[in-house]
DNA sequence: TCTTATCTACGAAATAAATCGTAAATAAAA
DNA sequence: TTTTATTTACGATTTATTTCGTAGATAAGA
C-alpha cells in the first residue's frame, strides 16, 4: 500500500538535519553536512531538489532562496526502518528485535524505566 | 573497531538464506533466490563470488562445485542493523526504538511476556 | 550603473551496485 | 569416446546514486 518512498543514504543524511532545523535553505543545510561531510554545495541543492521531486520534502520557492522541509517525518522512517530490519535480519520477530536492542545497546536505568512503564498497558503482572 | 564489513542490498538476500541453509551450492541458493526474485544464474553466481571476496561467505572449493556458508552471521547484521537505525533515526535512544517496536509492530501476548521476563533481570522493580 | 556574490537549473561525469554473456574446465550421459 | 550439461571465472553492460561544473537569473554592494 505504502508507496514504497525509500530515501537513499545521501538522503537520509539531509533529512535527518531537517527534521532538526524544520525549514532551512540549501545553504543552511550544507553548512550543517559539511561539519561531518565533504562535499561541494551544488550537491547537496541537486539531492534536495530531487527529494523535492519525490515527495520527501517540499520547499517554498516564492523567494529567490528556497526554503526546505521535511514532509517524510522521522516517525515515518523510524516505521519503515523497523520494518526492514524485521523482515531482513529478524524474522519478523519483534521480541527477538527488541531484547537484541536491550541487550546489545546498553539502554539507561531511565530508558529501561520508560519501558517498563510502557510495558505496563499491556496487561498488570 | 569493527571493520565496516556492510553487505549491500542483494548479499543480504543471499545471506538470509544463508543463514537458513547452512551449506549450500549457488545453485541451491539460486533456486530459492528465483522463488522470489528474477536473475539470471550467473547473477547470483558472481554475487556470491564477491561476498566470499569481501569475507561475508566462505566456500569450500575442493570440488568442481563450490559449498558456501556464511560468515556474517545473522546477529552480526542485527547488531549492525540496530547500531545503523539507532543512530540515522533514533538519535540514539534505545527506549525509542523498543517503544516504537512495540508500538507499531503488534507484539503478540507471547513475545511481551518474554521482554518482561527479560526486563526483570534488570532491577526488581 | 557596474561588478561581485549567491542562487537555481540542468546536464554530465564519476562511482557503486546489479545483471548478464561468453569462454574454459570439468563432469555426467549417451 | 563423443556429446551434452553444469560450473567457475571474468569482463562488460546496465542501472542507480552521488558528485560536480557551467550557465543564467537575481540580488547585493561598490
Amino acid at each position: 500500500m505504502n508507496m514504497e518512498i525509500k530515501p537513499t543514504e545521501s538522503e537520509l543524511e539531509i533529512l535527518q538535519l531537517l527534521w532538526k532545523m524544520g525549514k532551512a535553505t540549501v545553504r543552511e543545510v550544507h553548512e550543517e553536512l559539511a561539519k561531518t561531510k565533504a562535499a561541494g554545495y551544488t550537491t547537496t541543492l541537486k539531492l534536495m531538489q530531487i527529494m523535492d521531486e519525490k515527495g520527501l520534502v517540499e520547499r517554498d520557492t516564492t523567494s529567490k532562496t528556497h526554503i526546505y522541509q521535511a514532509v517524510y517525518t522521522q516517525e515515518k522512517a523510524q516505521v519503515s526502518a523497523l520494518d526492514r530490519i524485521l523482515s531482513t535480519v529478524f524474522e519478523g520477530s519483534t521480541s527477538e528485535l527488541v531484547i537484541q536492542a536491550l541487550g546489545h545497546h546498553k539502554a539507561s536505568k531511565d530508558e529501561i524505566d520508560a519501558i517498563k512503564k510502557y510495558l505496563e498497558q499491556f496487561g498488570g503482572k
